[in-house]
DNA sequence: AAATAAAATTAGGCAAGACTAATTTTATTT
DNA sequence: AAATAAAATTAGTCTTGCCTAATTTTATTT
């Protein structure tokens, strides 16, 4: 059996790995969790154990086949639950993450099929975050930021890369949705803000860690 | 905060409590919940300290005002979970109980109400239990078994008092359901066993256990 | 009332999952 | 290469929630 907090750890370090591809370290996981490095050292001889990841010293950590499967499956509930609670319960977006952390460890041998189909088997969640489907695949997973569209490019928002209620509520503020056309005005080379114009309108001015917090597609 | 461990001892104190009025035990709590008394002692102490429980050696557990008030948003919650998985996901009602068990802990301000809304305000969860309103308030509880029927007489079944899958997929095999006609047609006097008609059809014999187990309005 | 049985409690222990503080290893500068 | 800084690890501690075994208290029989 696998318990809540190793199955944290699991979808941390599944995360990690899919966001940058990048070596994954005890301090990367420590951060990533508000944890401390010597727990997170525990975690890794626990997970080791159960033979759920792999860690060397050169590599850092990697999850195993199973690790994936059991990391996908619970980031598959985390997400299936975040669009029950916006769709059928009438949460806001900024309102559904810390709930679907939750309840994304429930087990049962089939509430995911279950709820995946009482949904209507969505291919993504109302971050604009892929749901894994059942046998692991996933829609594609979009990577590009506002930072990387060049001056004068137009996008539209496809999804956010950070779910705290902070950006979320700044999003909303703005007029900002998954949707949403985008205008890049102009990149302030001082400190790489930019000047953006939100679905035709008048011109603002967002921080360099605004735009790489907004995945697009151009 | 209330921990998980907290509100199933509070939960099952509220049964108890409910089911019997009668003194309760470190020894009742214990066996409700199959843990060792000791346990039972320790969990005392630090539910007295959050001032949920009184407790006197003479009187057994008391649930104060506030204890009362927590435990019956649990069973709020475990309930309307129940109509949940059953009317939207598709269960049996012998597979919702222990994932309501799990679902119940999920802490959220305005989850339940949300939830209540979506299932169109529910009185009773798909056991017969009544599910309590955001008020507090909840509609009638039977208490009459079938067990208590005089012989000859006829009832309709409201709620069942055991939600083990064992009794209810035995109920299942007997075709019996909320709202199903039976008529006591014996009773043995040997053992008290009951000869009884399921909507009219051919007699068949249940355990006195079964009959405490079954909940009816006459 | 004594003897016996049952219930409650205490004492001590264990595993999970976190922490701090100290130490060791590895990487980066100078 | 040595010095310094950063990262990883170890050692030891704490809380929660459970356990067993021993003891004390309370209830029931004889
Ligand atoms: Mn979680
Ligand atoms: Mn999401
Ligand atoms: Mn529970
Ligand atoms: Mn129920």
């Amino acid at each position: 059996m696998i318990t809540l907090s190793e199955e944290n750890y699991l979808k941390c370090i599944y995360r990690l790995w899919q966001d940058k591809g990048q070596k994954i370290t005890p301090t990367a996981i420590a951060e990533s969790l508000g944890n401390n490095p010597a727990s997170v050292v525990d975690m890794i001889r626990k997970l080791t154990d159960k033979q759920l990841i792999n860690y060397d010293k050169k590599k850092g950590v990697e999850l195993t086949t199973q690790g994936q499967k059991d990391a996908t499956l619970i980031v598959r509930r985390h997400r299936l639950w975040e669009v029950f609670l916006l769709e059928k319960l009438g949460y806001h977006w900024d309102e559904i993450h810390d709930i679907a952390e939750e309840l994304e460890h429930i087990k049962d041998a089939t509430l995911a099929d279950r709820l995946d189909k009482f949904l209507g088997f969505p291919e993504y969640d109302p971050h604009g975050d892929p749901i894994p489907k059942a046998n692991g695949k996933m829609a594609k997973r979009y990577s590009t930021t506002l930072a990387d569209v060049k001056t004068g490019g137009q996008c539209r928002v496809v999804a956010v890369k950070d779910t705290t209620s902070q950006f979320l509520q700044y999003l909303q503020k703005l007029g900002i949705n998954i949707g949403t056309k985008i205008q890049l005005i102009e990149r302030i080379s001082f400190d790489n803000s930019l000047v953006i114009s939100i679905d035709g309108a008048e011109h603002k001015t967002v921080s360099q860690k605004f735009g790489e917090s907004l995945l697009i597609d151009m």
